[in-house]
DNA sequence: ATGTCC
């Protein structure tokens, strides 16, 4: 007998409600009652629809109608006006990424907020901007793609091969990286990350677990890329001040880190019921079962993205026949718990560069301008942290009309770059000047290094759908 | 950012 196999869509169009309900009735239908058939089983979860209390003692059947029986919650109060919060940069700034922090520090549970100098509207909080709350954690405080970071490598090969063997490095680059939004390595590759307890604790992780598998070591897209530069080092712990040949990868979470960064916000805004101008900053508690699962889910994208970093750079050295010098890397979409002013927070940083007291972090400017290695200041107003990048002073479409391919080539030919992939929505001039940046955040970082990029590989950029 | 819900 044919497995019960059913679809979100199916329950919708029996009219469930949009949330959690909709993969609890799959899981518990296909698990339970998988030899019924796909019109018995919507008949079944139509009368649960109808009367959700008559199931609520059923062993099986009660976690659907449990999830149906909504309890009507109050919404909750912000407060009069935003707590006050420190603005790096603000001359950059635009007026909706302050409007959206604003609300940020308005929420009950926030305990200090900042905006640092790349920030633009994002959804809930603004891309750029940090957020310490107490006792709870917000899924889009993380944003979408949880544990997206930068990862540097300085190898031992003289600077100079990298113009010498430019073909060489170029090749290895392309075979050695895949980049587009449903990439995947052909083989299976292994990672102890994957077999995390965490993938069969937790019920989304399970499922998700074969996309990871699939999508281990690969790149993505948007503004993700991965390239070979030279590092000129002025002041790293272990490396004498001189110029390098480097690698540095910008990506994330991939899938999986999507999928539970969804999830959990659609869970957030059903159980934290707010005024609708914040909705997308909806809280879990991180004493309730559902705060610890996101907790548990994050870090495991976290590992994950850093795991996909490493397995890059591993595979990229070894083929140039390099070793490693040193290595500088960071998050920045993730939450820590950390103490300011002598309190345990939850630091949500969308965006941001962690850069606590001596703390090491990489802030990449864009495919012709350098990226920069920092080392914090353990600044209180910024709550340890920087910018992540020179951020957008453009949309993706706006750049897309302002920028011309030849005047793309015209400009990486001028700095020396060679471009594999990428669109005129990653053009240069979509970026705020990174010094500008950078010069807004010197109390906040100092400059221990720079990074040239010289070999970039992206996605493809954005333009017609092929398929 | 992901590739349209396990």
């Amino acid at each position: 007998m044919a497995k019960l196999k059913l679809t979100g869509k199916e329950l919708r169009k029996i009219g469930y409600p949009e949330g959690p309900v909709i993969s609890v009735a799959i899981t518990v239908m296909e698990q339970h009652y998988k030899h019924h058939s796909s019109a018995d089983a919507l008949a079944l979860l139509s009368n649960i629809l109808q009367d959700p209390a008559a199931f609520s003692s059923d062993e099986q059947l009660s976690k659907i109608a449990e999830k149906l029986i909504v309890p009507v919650s109050e919404e909750i109060a912000l407060l009069p006006a935003p707590m006050h919060y420190a603005v790096y940069g603000s001359e950059f700034i635009e007026d909706g990424a302050i409007r959206q922090m604003d609300y940020a520090m308005r929420l009950p549970v926030t305990a200090a907020g900042a905006l640092m100098p790349d920030a633009h509207q994002g959804y809930g909080l603004p891309i750029g901007g940090v957020l310490a709350v107490r006792g709870a954690v917000i899924p889009y405080g993380v944003g979408v793609d949880i544990g997206c970071r930068m990862c540097l490598s300085i190898l031992d090969i003289p600077s100079a091969e990298l113009e010498k063997k430019a073909a060489v490095f170029k090749r290895e680059l392309i075979d050695g990286t895949v980049f587009g939004a449903g990439g995947a390595w052909k083989t299976m590759l292994e990672d102890e990350v994957l077999e995390d307890p965490a993938f069969s604790e937790i019920g989304l992780l399970r499922h998700l677990h074969a996309k990871a598998v699939a999508q281990l070591s690969t790149s993505g897209s948007g503004n993700h890329f991965v390239e070979w530069g030279l590092v000129d080092v002025t002041d790293l712990p272990g490396v004498s001040p001189g110029r390098y040949l480097g690698l540095l990868s910008h990506s994330g979470s991939r899938g999986l880190g999507a999928q539970i960064a969804g999830y959990y916000t659609k869970l957030a805004q059903e159980i934290c019921s707010l005024p609708r101008e914040v909705q997308h900053l909806a809280w879990l508690d991180l004493s309730s079962e559902e705060g610890q699962e996101y907790w548990t889910a994050m870090n495991l994208a976290g590992d994950y993205a850093s795991a996909c970093h490493h397995q890059i750079h591993k595979r990229l050295i070894k083929a140039v026949g390099g070793s490693l010098l040193a290595r500088v890397e960071n998050h920045h979409n993730f939450a820590w718990k950390e103490i300011h002013n002598g309190e345990e927070l939850i630091v949500h940083r969308k965006g941001a560069t962690p850069a606590g007291s001596g703390v090491l972090g990489v802030i990449p400017g864009s495919m012709t301008a350098p990226g920069f290695i920092v080392r914090g200041r353990g600044e209180p107003g910024s709550l340890d942290s920087a910018s992540h990048g020179a951020g957008r002073q453009m949309s993706r479409s706006k750049a897309t009309q302002s920028f011309t391919a030849s005047g793309l080539a015209k400009l990486l030919s001028e700095h020396k770059v060679k471009l594999i992939g990428g669109g005129l929505d990653e053009a240069p001039g979509a970026y705020k000047d990174i010094n500008a940046v950078m010069n807004a955040q010197d109390s906040l970082v100092d400059v221990v290094g720079k990074f040239y990029p010289k070999i970039v590989r992206m996605a493809d950029g954005s333009g017609p759908r092929e398929d």
